[in-house]
DNA sequence: CTTCTCTATGTAAGCGCTTACATAGAGAGG
DNA sequence: CCTCTCTATGTAAGCGCTTACATAGAGAAG
């Protein structure tokens, strides 16, 4: 059996080049499909490429052009229910710019070894989730005019970067008040995200002007970590079930931690709504199927992803760009905050 | 203020040597930790970088030595529960072995524009998850002995390609005796996964042996499409409990479709274990929250990713490695099966 | 039939690294 | 002191592309 090729190595450019007969820059036309090229020449060219089996190595090609064509995401973990729209969002809209994606986690990275992953050397531009990079790093990017985009989380000060998120505050006001007005609660927790998460503390302060506008004073005990994971949130509310402290309702800050929560009063024998109700944050593809259903405010996550990806490709191309994208929540209510056929 | 760099772009090796006032042959030595630098000399160089910002370009470094230091992951779709444990599996060893992740979701894409995003031109070896790649490109690559590695899925004929998956058939087993066992139950309902999928095939034969194993025999209208999805399990459990097929459980192919089952159940006003046991496969972190807590097969999801990755970083170093490895699973007994305090 | 204009293609100079090979000193041994 | 070994460093040749610039024909215009 007669081999295409005469070596075994991958074809390059050049081959192709040789047994199409014309030159590497023509190959090279073709391929990006640029520049005037004359049919016959270029159905030589495709003829050639899929004899040799040809794919263009990306190094030299970055390398020659100084364009990677490829995003980067940095996120803190890709922690599922919760990221899973989000990515498909952002796979999306990088697919469809006609990018690659370079996923990095940071969560449970030692700092100290600090090879830069991702940067201005293998991306075009960087999608950067809340609290997954350090300041100096993201100074020196911004210092060199590099393309980043935030995912929930605004700028440091002084930094001027564009950030996509959600309408945190008037979706928790939503929550708050129609645990307030639907359902006459008066003594609602709020179980926070992680210290200094900023998607948690537009949350409280949405929740903090709901009960202000119904005059119910505020209470610190009434607000218990929950740190948006279900493991520590169902952690915490067991031992605020065991301190005795009363409330109506909870208002957790996401989905996740509502969930915790769920579990950790059915274990200590209440039921849900009729002995707490309950509202969550996010709208995670999963809140429909809890039991019972779980009323939470709707993020639109998938297109925040997608947002933030169109945003970024539109800095990449230096495109002006809005500073700031706030993408709207509404209350979806099912059974957990009382309502419904529960 | 004194800039660092006469030049506004990013620093080159050249300008690290030149600062240094060595080679850019030893700059490189001491990027990479090889060969003998004197400790002077490398600390000289080592200050450069540090005043210059420098950072290699990986694009070159590729180009030059032929090797990405980076591994490509394909999967069908990053959905949530499921593929967050694998992939934080996979993050780590990649990390812990010295290789970045170039990830690439298939779903939702035409498949007529190949652009050829992954394969032997950006990284050195590839991770497959079952059903994400065409045959013919499988083929090629296997053609030119590129490194490929298979998750839950074994390779098609021919192509000699290791795979690392868990124990399905087992597990099964485990699951369906208990339900058998313990429970009494007879008419146990199969909510299968995709067509074709392999784990769900091995599932369903371990579920038919535990039917053998006791004399009962394998009705087919007891196997459901569940789909590994909730939302088509739901539909499918809506549908069939509007058929009025009689059963006492389930034994779903997966959490997922059992979180929809069950949400089905609950539609239908039927009580889980009391109407209706149930026990899952894979035991994703939330099963444990359910309600009730799902009994479930626990798979070492985050494991098979690790495993994965340390096959496939052998098989990049051109080490001999296992052609199938299984990972062993268990029932995790909660109480959706009927057990517990529930 | 020139000369001018285009347009399709070729030429060649990098892009920023790695690495085989060359080379220069410094000791060691005689 | 001269030669022989080493070892630390320098030299330079690519890696496989992109792209500015050069060039060659083919018409169009005179």
């Amino acid at each position: 059996m007669e081999l295409p090729a005469t070596n075994n190595n991958p074809a390059t450019i050049q081959d192709v080049a040789d047994l199409a007969g014309v030159s590497i820059a023509t190959v090279s036309r073709v391929v990006n499909g640029k520049s005037p090229v004359v049919p016959e020449t270029a159905q030589r060219v495709m003829d050639a490429i899929r004899q040799l089996n040809y794919v263009p190595r990306a190094a030299a090609r970055i390398l020659a052009s100084k364009r990677t064509d490829t995003l980067g995401l940095i996120v803190p973990e890709i922690s599922g229910e919760f990221f899973a729209p989000m990515l498909r969002g952002i796979e999306a809209a990088a697919g469809e710019a006609g990018f690659d994606l370079l996923i990095h986690t940071t969560a449970y990275k030692k700092p100290d070894m600090r090879r830069h992953t991702l940067g201005e050397h293998n991306t075009d531009g960087l999608l950067v989730f809340i609290g997954s990079m350090e300041q100096a790093e993201l100074e020196r990017l911004g210092s060199i005019g590099f393309p980043v985009v935030f995912l929930h989380q605004t700028a440091p000060e002084g930094l001027d970067i564009p950030v996509v998120t959600v309408e945190n505050k008037k979706g928790a006001m939503l929550a708050v008040e129609h645990l307030i007005e639907a359902h006459g609660c008066r003594r609602i927790l709020y179980l926070s995200g992680p210290e200094g998460n900023e998607d948690s503390s537009w949350r409280e302060r949405g929740y903090r002007l709901a009960l202000e506008k119904y005059n119910i004073p505020f209470d610190p005990a009434l607000v218990v970590p929950g740190n948006f994971s279900t493991r520590q949130a169902a952690q915490s509310m067991t031992e605020t079930l065991a301190g005795g402290l009363e409330f109506e309702a909870i208002f957790s800050g996401d989905d996740l931690a509502a969930v915790g929560a769920m579990s950790a009063l059915r274990e200590a024998g209440l039921r849900i709504p009729e002995d707490v109700k309950i509202v969550g944050f996010d709208d995670v593809p999963l809140a429909r199927h809890l039991t019972p259903p779980l009323t939470t405010v709707h993020a639109p996550t998938e297109e925040v992803g997608r947002t933030a990806t169109d945003l970024l490709v539109r800095l990449v191309r230096r495109e002006a760009v809005e500073r700031e994208i706030l993408l709207p929540t509404e209350l979806t209510i099912r059974q957990s905050c009382g309502c419904g056929n529960g």
